[in-house]
DNA sequence: GAGGTACTATGACGACCGTCATAGAAAAGT
DNA sequence: ACTTTTCTATGACGGTCGTCATAGTACCTC
């Protein structure tokens, strides 16, 4: 159900995906969503985005030590979903970041995947010889381009975007 | 009213800004959205993005030429807007990029202003000596980086993001 | 002043949403 | 076997939304 979530929402968004799209997706009872999230709908945008988040951290502390390495991974990773779906699926926390302003709570968890994120790529940028506050600088630039880039892909409906940033990017951090 | 929807798009996007919240902070009569918006509330949203992306494009092809010029430019603009909503107030175009996949009309429109920019930004690098396909990287890196930097911003209540990446695009552009 | 066009007021419609109340089924514990 | 807990089914409630129909008002032209 919490997969479900995260790949409607990377889809339509929060306001897109109603509980009905997730548990006709999902195949699981809609009698019981009360009873599994009592947070409501809250609570499952929550989990779904840390759930999406983790996965992506995961990927990049599992398989990746270098900056070059790891830009390389996530690009592939989203180019692949952006291809796989016809550009209908761009970043689910990215989806949910956009319309969290108005509840802190769901703020809150998006704001703690971005800095797991940025712990990531901060670790990775020192350990290339940066010191600490280029390193902070060029992980907030990664995931900013990265999460824009989605975006510019997804309104072309070309992986263009993506390849030129991710182009400069690696350019950038491979010097 | 296409000023009062851009304002209120780049708040709570396309699905939180209704007919009734425009009206109402425009003070226009409401009995007559159908007479000057025939084509809907698409309309009016494509309109407010046209609008809203016009503005950001006049500002850079009127007081900029160099790309540090710009840059500074466009993330001062976004810095000020973010300063005076208290973080609720993104930019209106990309609220609605992310959630026009689903119209294809809205998304030709936002693509348009998304194309605009990127011509100005690329005949800006090429002015500094870049090539086509350099100043073509450049221009959708200044542009996603941007994008998720007034992210990233809004989740974490803080300019220190948009800093830190307006910080990496001057050097990179400067050099 | 008559006629036509541009605009506005009001209210209702159908659709969708998140939530919950009630009741019933399954499973687990003892 | 009985009770308690856990889960599911069904349907309804209140709310918001975009849209439209109807009626009424202003304005402009000849």
């Amino acid at each position: 159900m919490v997969t479900s979530a995260a790949l409607l929402l990377r889809e339509g968004g929060v306001a897109r995906t109603g509980f009905r799209d997730v548990v006709a997706h999902s195949g699981t009872p809609r009698g019981s969503i009360a009873h599994h999230f009592p947070g409501g709908k809250r609570q499952l945008v929550g989990e779904a985005v840390r759930f999406a988040g983790g996965l992506a951290s995961s990927a990049m502390r599992g398989r990746a030590t270098t900056p070059a390495e790891i830009v390389t991974l996530i690009f592939g990773l989203y180019r692949r979903a952006l291809f796989d779906t016809e550009f209908a699926a761009g970043c689910p926390v990215g989806a949910v970041a956009q319309e969290a302003y108005s509840d802190p709570q769901l703020r809150a968890e998006v704001q703690a995947v971005f800095d797991d994120w940025r712990d990531v790529l901060r670790a990775s940028f020192a350990g290339a010889g940066h010191g600490d506050e280029s390193a902070a600088e060029l992980a907030d630039l990664a995931i900013a381009s990265m999460q824009g880039a989605i975006m510019l892909s997804r309104v072309d409906g070309t992986t263009a975007a993506l390849d030129r940033v991710e182009r400069q990017l690696l350019a950038l951090v491979g010097s």
